[in-house]
DNA sequence: AAATCGGGGGC
DNA sequence: GCCCCAGATTT
């Protein structure tokens, strides 16, 4: 690929735009190395503009490595719902414990000691340790994935057999050793503001005298599209239980299953995100009320009385990775909320302010509006 | 190597 | 509706 001159030209064209057209985000205004993780962690798989309000609330409440190690995790989880991808935020405060226990409360610099840490992988290792440190180390994401796919024209799929490994060699002989940070933000910026999957702005980009794609025509067919897991419908039925004061009743964060099921794909805990969550088993569609009926006989009244009026509500639709959930939501008012050990009794309203996924809060949501 | 984990903004 | 995102972990 490029060598001497020729990759000193690129280096600088690439920085020089950089410079001139990057994005004030919020993380960017900081070195601080736990700053610049949680921006890390909060950024896989998610897009910048969901990010930025979640990552200002976060560090509110939790300023410093060490507070956030100190928080219950229930507390950690609170402030991470809605943002998805939940096994980030309990990795984040088990790696916060270990550098508070390990490391003397500072995120590591040893890029084998970073990497030990849960929730960080060979991405933001390289990530953290050359914003905040500025260590020579290149990052490959999806942004500069397919940036250096378009430069040297490579078909087929990124992610597949060794292809990604030939991408990280590419990524490090093109690192720029004087300003490994800025350059790495610089490739995730050019991947995510002009070389995007679709409509490549090439007329504006400071690379496009480099691109074998736009050579040969290609920036439309490269990257390949990923292949997806086919999607499975899943219907759900899930219990409001209300009594006269409006208060409503969760059940806490299930633990995984260890065997039974584990693969099926309607499991609730699973598809609750492992947060607080309405009262919920997995129906035949047109059976769901009476099987809501039956579990909420046995299992949450224990034979009490389980309130007489059923309020069917709006369907709600969610997706969990390859899972199209369908919700059937049902109102039950009851003169008095069972009472059951690790259950929390709440208002309605305040549903919202606990750990909880995204489907839960659509729920919550359905159920307000109806009452 | 393959499967899995959320959610939303843009088209 | 579909696509894909500043990926990591588990098996």
């Amino acid at each position: 690929m490029l060598t001497g001159p020729a990759l000193a030209r690129f280096q600088k064209s690439l920085l020089a735009w950089f410079r001139e057209s990057q994005r004030d985000l919020p993380w960017r205004r900081t070195r601080d190395p736990y700053r610049v993780w949680l921006s890390e962690i909060m950024l896989q798989q998610t897009r910048v503009a969901a990010v930025i309000p979640y990552y200002e609330r976060f560090l509110e409440r939790f300023p410093t490595v060490k507070e956030l190690a100190e928080a219950p995790e229930d507390e950690v989880l609170r402030l991470w719902s809605g943002l998805g991808y939940y096994s980030r935020a309990r990795n984040l405060q088990n790696a916060a414990r270990q550098i508070v226990e390990r490391h003397g409360g500072e995120f590591p610099r040893a890029p084998g000691q970073a990497l030990a840490l849960p929730g960080i992988g060979a991405y933001t290792a390289a990530a953290i340790l050359s914003i905040a440190y500025q260590a020579k180390m290149a990052v490959l994401d999806g942004n500069v994935a397919r940036v250096l796919a378009r430069l040297g024209a490579v078909r087929g799929d990124l992610r597949a057999n060794g292809r990604w490994l030939e991408l990280q060699k590419t990524a490090d002989t093109l690192l720029d050793e004087e300003a490994p940070g800025d350059w790495n933000e610089a490739m995730m910026e050019l991947g995510a503001t002009l070389c995007t999957p679709r409509s490549p702005q090439c007329l504006i980009c400071p690379l496009t005298g480099f691109c074998e794609a736009r050579k040969k025509g290609l920036t439309e067919e490269i990257p390949a599209k990923r292949v997806k897991r086919e999607r499975v419908e899943i219907a759900l039925a899930a219990l409001v239980l209300v009594d006269a004061r409006g208060k409503t009743l969760l059940l806490p964060p299930p633990q995984k299953r260890e065997q039974a099921g584990a693969g099926e794909a309607a499991d609730v805990p699973t598809l609750v995100s492992r947060m607080w969550h309405f009262p919920t088993i997995p129906v035949r569609r047109e059976a769901a009320k009476v099987e809501l009926r039956k579990f909420a006989q046995t299992s949450i009244f224990r034979g009490g009385k389980c309130g007489s009026e059923w309020q069917a509500l709006k369907p709600v639709r969610h997706a969990v990775t390859f899972r199209a959930i369908t919700i059937y939501p049902f109102l039950a008012r009851a003169a008095g909320l069972p009472r059951i050990a690790g259950t929390k009794i709440l208002p309605l309203e305040e549903v919202s302010e606990l750990a909880i996924s995204s489907l839960t809060r659509k729920v919550a949501r359905a159920a307000e509006k109806a009452i």
